[in-house]
DNA sequence: TGAGAACTAAGGGGTAACCCTCGGTTTTTA
DNA sequence: TAAAAACCGAGGGTTACCCCTTAGTTCTCA
């Protein structure tokens, strides 16, 4: 089984591979960046690639876009300090086969490793914890809105004000109020000034 | 020389171990969080303590900070991820021995480690390059801004409200209200609503 | 020692985000 | 078909942020 490790942090990409290459796989390749990693997957079509999602120019996402594209039978395994829903469900879209939270790497890597290696996907047991506390607390509250209410709440995270929002969709201002005050009671938020705004904004709606 | 190692990321802290032992020195421990690690340093004063900056609970620079408190002859080297220049400065208030980004970090700490060896000071040459550029373009702009403003800031962008804000600092609402004009008139911002909240977020000061 | 910066504080004015209530229309769905 | 959502809009109110000006104190530095 072949393997190529791309990670924009030395020492984390030298870590990663020595930790993989202690279970007796073969990283034929390390890159620093995107660009240099799917050169790489396209030249050597290894059996898998760990990725790091951060990485500048091209990330890992979307590097796993590229490979499912370009219908390379490499399988991409994501690493990513940051545990959003949002990834997590482009990766799932990507076709993305294993995605794993560096704080809890070592074990979930190797298990990761032997599961894809059997051709199954993987996906973290305490991944799945720390998503499902994301989705009760976070962004998976949008699905409780309305179309037009998720319209408006991504304009606000864009920065609009109501007077904007009401002029880019012909309403009027008041009506944008109103869908504030709703979306404001479907989220259950607390009274306060700019909370839709703040909520936008640490969702990563923009 | 003796070592010790703190990172929270498997991985990371695999890497720079096996990179700081490639060079010939003795790492005698590695700590996943602040917490062990200044325990570590306490118990074994080691000649240097190479640590990671974003750690759970006790961060590198807390551990930094208590070095220096309780006189410990340990020389501390920060890891870092993100270059901001509040922490940079913070770290040379604590007596930090070198400071490095993990993009360039290989060639850095090599020779940060041979400097401190000799009992200097190093900062990185990319690194103020980089610092210069950060200044220029984003959140270096805060040298611009005086220590009270600054502290404003920051609870601006922990979602403080200028009366909150007063409350905590014993001061009047209007001085507050002050404050925030001059910073906004510092910064070049443009007059709009919320404006502070969006710059705050935006900039992670959070 | 005197100018300038920083810090503190006040008054007064504008606007936007939020709150509440009340109406109406359309579409969905039980 | 009737109730239930969703959608549209209005009036009236509170508050927080921002703007402007003025002004006293403290501190630093040339």
């Amino acid at each position: 089984m072949t393997i190529v490790i791309a990670d924009d942090h030395p020492f984390t990409l030298q870590g990663t591979q020595s930790f993989v290459e202690s279970y007796g796989y073969q990283v034929i390749a390390t890159c620093a960046n995107g660009v240099s990693a799917l050169n790489m997957i396209q030249l050597r079509t290894p059996d898998i690639a760990i990725l790091d999602i951060n990485m500048p120019a091209l990330d890992g996402l979307d590097v796993a876009k590229k490979v499912q594209e370009l219908k390379l039978k490499t399988k991409v395994i994501l690493l990513t300090m940051h545990n959003e829903m949002t990834i997590y469900n482009k990766s799932k879209e990507y076709g993305v086969y294993g995605y794993i939270l560096k704080e809890h790497a070592q074990v979930e890597l190797k298990n990761c490793l032997s599961e894809v290696a059997k051709g199954n996907q993987y996906a973290s047991g305490s991944l799945l914890n720390d998503l499902k506390s994301v989705r009760e607390t976070g962004t998976g509250e949008l699905d409780k809105l309305t179309f037009s209410e998720r319209k408006i709440i991504e304009l606000i995270a864009q920065q609009k004000t109501s007077k904007q929002i009401a002029e880019m969709l012909f309403l009027s201002e008041k009506t944008i109020e109103g869908h504030r005050s709703n979306i404001i009671e479907k989220l259950g938020l607390p009274k306060e000034k700019n909370i839709l705004l703040k909520w936008a904004m640490k969702n990563g709606l923009e």
